[in-house]
Parts: structure tokens; C-alpha cells; sequence
DNA sequence: GTTTAAAAAGAATAATATTCTATGATTGAT
DNA sequence: ATCAATCATAGAATATTATTCTTTTTAAAC
């Protein structure tokens, strides 16, 4: 695995910061030539630095404006009762995020619904539906303070 | 504000997926042609359901391998604090999400590093650092069970 | 100083986005 | 029921951009 460079890192900055740009805006932005970016951002590609091409949506546009973090513990910690948990949690699409973590509980989920009536649906309906939960706590978020990228902002 | 229509939804999901997707291809998908695409795109991102287009980095590769969330609770809780603390975290790289969070603390914080070392260093140089800190409860993340977007996954 | 390899530049081609105009379908009013 | 108006889509022409190939420059090693 060999490592990146000044230049490459630069990219990828530029590239977080808006995945349309052209080669051209890159290489500008960077003193260099179409050439040396396409070729750069095609390893970039190749070697798994650059997972994939996406977008950012709008999360009140799309009516899911809020975020609550679950701290969920189960009743057996049995590996097969662990995976089962993790299995049964894809299927949930309010679950948008399930870290299994050290500390007070087994596993950190972030919920995104669209407001407190969906996330009761959630609790009652989605999450007491899966087997083996011991217990389940909840955390509001009130304001998003910081989302920002591993590199800088 | 408008809604948006079962076309557009598919649209964004696709986006979601892989942000290159092409009209053509796109089109292709969902049985249109190119500029009813476009225009419908061109919509998304004028009205702002589409926020950006951005890229997905490999963390291990970049060598950030280690999620770690951190529950920070404050000693004063008069507003400026609050907003000085959701200041200060801006400049720390390291924590890449921010929540002001309800339940047993203030701030629940998603940091990222290389490794338990840079941890360390985090804990010690740059949470210390800032003014106001009561407590801080580290939950480290053992797995990554799920990562999935608020459109299905 | 010469050789070698890597990086970048330049130019040509292929693919795509973008815009303009035209057509068909749907809605609302008379 | 008919007409007008609006909206979504299609088709075609143009402008951008990506991509590839070849050449030139740069840097390092001997």
C-alpha cells in the first residue's frame, strides 16, 4: 500500500469539497495540467482511496428532521445473539447508522425520522420488533453542531 | 415548497449510489430520455434537495481507523457556553460530528483517528484545551455494523 | 555526463452535458 | 365539449469535458 502525496491530498480536499469539479478547475486550482489530475484521481480510484462518487441531500427537504442516538443493550451477548442484532438492524431503514461499541451499552444506532411521532413508530413498532433487546435509550439531537470530513473541513 | 415525485426519488437514490451515474445512464434506468433527467436534476439542485455533490473517502487508507464517540458534558450551561464550546470544536479536526444532544450529556462527539495513540493526544491536547469541560466519556467503536443514507440504503 | 524512470504537457478524439425547439398530454375555464 | 395554457418529454445541434496517445521535461542513479 503505498502512500499519497501533497498533491493527491489536495484533490481529494477539492473533491469532498465539490465532486463535479473538472479536471480542468482541479488542475488550475493546482498549477497543473487536465493530464496529471486524470491520472492522479484514476489511482485515486483504482486503489480504493476514492470509495465512490456520491451526493449530499437535504435532510428537511426531505422531511426527516430528526436525529435521535440510540444506545441499544441486548439480553444474550452470545456472538451469534451479536451478528443476529447487526443482521436485523440493515432492515430497519430509520436506522441510518449501528456501531457496536465499548462502554455502558452494546451497540450506538443513529435514527434519522421525520419527526417524534415516526420515531415512536420506530421504538414501538421497529426496534421492539427484534429479538434480544434488553434495553434501549434515547438521545435527541437538538442542534447539529459540526459535520465535517477525516480530511480538514 | 414543492414536493418531490417518485421519478426524483429514484433519481437521487441512483445519485446516492454512484454520482457519475450519466443521464444517458440514468435515463436508461428509469425507461426517459436525457433531458427530462436533466431537468429534473437541475431542479433538485436548484431547490436543494441535492446539497452537493461530493466523493466517499476510505478511512483505513487514509489511516483513520479508529471511531470514537465521546460524550462531553460542560461545567456552566449559560448559552454563550454552549455556543463557545460548538465553536471551539470547529477548529478540532479530529472530531468530525458534533450534536448537542438530551439525556445524560451535553455534547456527544464522533472523532476520528489513526489509532489509540492519536487518541490520546486528542484527549489530552485538544479536548483539555478547550474551556468548560466537565466530564468526558469515551465509547470506542469495536464495528461498523451499518453506514446506509436517509433514502433507503 | 549519460541513462533510466516518472511526471507532466500537448494535441487529437470520443463521450457527455447542455440548450433550443417541437410535440404530446393534462388541466382548468368557458 | 372545446379551447387555451401549462407541463413533461422528445429530438437535434452545439459546447464542454473526459480520455487516450505521444512527446517533453524533470529527477535520480550510476
Amino acid at each position: 500500500m503505498i502512500d499519497i502525496d501533497p498533491v493527491d491530498l489536495k484533490i481529494l480536499k477539492l473533491l469532498k469539497k465539490d465532486g463535479m469539479m473538472t479536471n480542468r478547475q482541479i488542475a488550475v486550482e493546482l498549477n497543473l495540467t487536465t493530464t496529471p489530475i486524470h491520472e492522479r484521481i484514476k489511482r485515486l480510484r483504482r486503489d480504493g482511496f476514492i470509495e465512490k462518487y456520491t451526493i449530499e441531500l437535504n435532510r428537511k427537504k426531505l422531511n426527516k428532521n430528526l436525529i435521535v442516538f440510540c444506545n441499544v443493550s441486548l439480553k444474550e451477548h452470545a456472538q451469534q445473539f451479536l451478528t443476529q442484532f447487526e443482521k436485523d438492524v440493515q432492515t430497519v431503514p430509520e436506522v441510518v447508522e449501528c456501531y457496536c461499541v465499548s462502554g455502558g451499552s452494546d451497540f450506538l444506532l443513529k435514527v434519522i425520522v421525520s419527526d417524534m411521532e415516526e420515531y415512536k413508530d420506530f421504538i414501538l413498532n421497529k426496534l421492539a420488533a427484534i429479538s434480544n433487546i434488553g434495553s434501549a435509550q434515547s438521545h435527541f439531537v437538538i442542534t447539529e453542531a459540526k459535520h465535517s470530513s477525516i480530511i480538514g473541513e
